[in-house]
DNA sequence: GACATATATTTGCCTTGACAAATAAACTTA
DNA sequence: TAAGTTTATTTGTCAAGGCAAATATATGTC
């Protein structure tokens, strides 16, 4: 049994954060399986990081798409194992790991990208540019205000 | 290792949704455990359900805070076990439970009212109250938005 | 250089929640 | 009423992520 929510009159911002963080994610699974991506949402935030700002090392990855480091070694054996990405040894540093896409990694990133643009398009087609600027605002100024709790 | 991440210019809607709700849910956890309630942000809202809205059944109870109905059983034995609340058989109806709260569970509801209060104030201690409300429209809309999607 | 400290990766352990199957009990309909 | 369907709860199984320990390597200090 699963739950088919109502939500209700006055949700508050939590219960209103993870609804809205888990259709998004639903989503974009079920967009990544349209197309013929077989991708966790994770894995699909990793390799779109690592093609948009090029090879960088596993905790590098991991602080970008805030996962814990044992986790991503997790998710980067199953990458690699599917060929999307590839560990190399760091030049300078023996602890430190490049991690690369394959070739086949690089091609299936301008999927991700539409795949990602046409999920956001479709979150947001109620907003205007205006109130999606308003929205990705206030939800940065809540973070800080959570963070530097003073 | 853990991430202690540095929001760069432009996070997505999805990134930055995870990260408030991790900070939010970390932030409350903390603030319950400062008042010496141990509960974690789950039975929170479970227990807050219940408190604001009477007993009601578990499956009722399950959609109301989001939660599968295996994770509740599980959620009920350990609340149960704390006793903070109580399994009841429904009067009409004999597949169901009435959970209810325990006096001790009621004498701890309005810590958790309290608990919860704070902490949103200060997520939200940033933002006027015209922007709290527009922030609540923005996120209503775009969760109706990812559910019909036609 | 030796030693203490910090960082990167991996692994083990644990908890949580989703999903599916098993029961039990209503409800619907012929 | 009997059969089929729906709903409520529980339990088993699984994958994911957090945390801590282990290991390897780098860096800073004396």
């Amino acid at each position: 049994m699963n739950t088919q929510p109502s939500l209700s009159a006055t949700e508050s911002l939590g219960v209103m954060l993870s609804l809205v963080r888990a259709e998004l994610v639903r989503s974009m699974e079920e967009e990544l399986a349209a197309s013929g991506l077989d991708l966790s949402y994770t894995q699909f935030l990793i390799l779109k990081k690592l093609a948009r700002l090029g090879p960088m090392s596993a905790s590098n990855l991991a602080r970008t798409v805030e996962l814990d480091g044992g986790a991503m070694t997790r998710q980067l054996d199953q990458l690699e194992r599917k060929d999307y990405l590839r560990r190399c040894p760091h030049e300078q540093d023996r602890r430190t790991l490049r991690i690369e896409l394959t070739e086949a990694g690089a091609a299936k990133s301008q999927q991700l990208t539409d795949c990602s643009a046409r999920v956001l398009e479709a979150a947001q087609r109620s907003l205007s540019e205006t109130e999606r600027n308003q929205l990705h605002d206030y939800l940065t100024r809540v973070l800080h205000a959570l963070r530097d709790k003073n």
